[in-house]
DNA sequence: TATCTGATTATTGTACGCAATAATGGGAGA
DNA sequence: TCTCCCATTATTGCGTACAATAATCAGATA
């Protein structure tokens, strides 16, 4: 980390900024302000930018600059559609050819899980998900894959990322997991998938239930203020 | 497309260069060569560059410069695989949702191939080919997975843009398109998803057979010359 | 001869300034 | 009061210069 760019530092800064939350759908990324903010010119700033915009966490109009990404409602159903479809692939190919030690990592996240429930700590269970999820990419063996799955992932959490979990709808989390889980771990490839793919939809169905009768803040809101 | 930026357009114009096989895997991108070039600055050059990067057609390393985006032989598996998957989702949903001008529009560009088959004339059956395929992204009612897809297909693409389809390999690809076809016009999902898959997993085969025994110019070499 | 080291060169990263364009605001006319 | 138009302001696009780092090469030493 020491090694790299002032652009790749402000980018990363910037994305787990989106992905918490703290910056919002539809704020403006102001290049002076931003240069002024992290102390530097403008051309490391722009550069992070664009770097930024491959993620499609940002969008970027030319002449008008940047902003977080906005997305209307037809589009999350899509975006989850596709997760669903993907999030289940990974969880096939997982089932079928994860090692052994890939194996006992995802019993053993899925636990920290339950953990988490019984703590009543909803920030902790995030995590567990996230790093779930994450696990089951990484065990599906197949890089390109992985990394489209949780690029997806990552332009539809920015988007809950302030909708914390309920602690009924974790617990109903958790037991579709536990079916994700039981598949992979009995090389269920085609269980798996199906389990992935429910989960998905009822996660779908749950947040954006949550963002339509959330009107304080308009996902869809023009570029300009 | 006038009113455009500089940057948009020298991406777009080393896009287009990529995908045709004028630039080659490994070709470093130099910042002054190309400003030279287009006769502009490194500004909008490194612009274009940094957007061209998000399509993942160049590679970026900090302080290394862009490079024009090299694989090996895993990565392509990979790559194929998620592109046989995807393009069978798309093919499932497309032949589930198509509405009946995208029908008939896929019914004459699958002639069109035969046409270009009958005048054995092989880039109009590239081109056929492509149009086919990215008929189908369009009918599945999913931009997103459409997006996806498309980004997909296009990092392929640029790996055989050298390898001509051979005329044997051109019928036996349109056979497997009549199947497609067939399945997608008599809405079975299922059916379509199959075939497709069938169809990317034989291309795949053909294609890294090709550029596996093409040792002229390995794929996979190191940034410095 | 091969390898290591230090100086030199080439290339990218960052800062800064001007130009071009879009956003903003105020005044005139209806 | 509302709308249209023009001047003003704010912001991005592009050019240029310098700094920082990586790549290259020559010479020394084993």
């Amino acid at each position: 980390m020491a090694n790299s760019t002032l652009s790749r530092k402000i980018a990363n800064t910037l994305s787990e900024e989106i992905l918490k939350g703290e910056l919002s759908p539809g704020d403006r990324l102001d290049e002076q302000s931003l240069a002024d903010r992290f102390e530097v010119s403008r051309s490391p700033i722009r550069d992070a930018l664009r770097e930024l915009a491959s993620t499609r966490l940002i969008e970027h109009q030319p002449r008008r600059g940047f902003a977080v990404a906005t997305i209307d409602t037809a589009t999350l159903r899509n975006l989850y559609e596709a997760s669903g479809e993907l999030e289940g692939l990974c969880a096939k190919y997982c089932a079928l050819r994860a090692d052994a030690v890939q194996r006992e990592h995802i019993r053993m996240l899925h636990e920290q899980g339950l953990e988490a429930i019984r703590l009543h700590d909803m920030a902790a269970y995030a995590e567990a998900n996230h790093a779930l999820h994450r696990a089951i990419y990484d065990a599906c063996h197949n890089d390109a894959l992985r990394d489209i799955t949780l690029d997806v992932r990552n332009r539809l959490s920015m988007f809950h990322a302030r909708f914390l979990f309920s602690e009924g709808r974790v617990a109903q989390s958790w037991e579709e997991h536990q079916e994700v889980v039981d598949c992979i771990l009995r090389n269920d490839g085609d269980g798996a998938s199906d389990a992935m793919k429910r989960h998905v939809a009822k996660t779908a169905v749950n947040i954006i239930s949550h963002i339509t009768q959330d009107s304080r803040k308009p996902m869809r809101q023009p570029l300009t203020t």
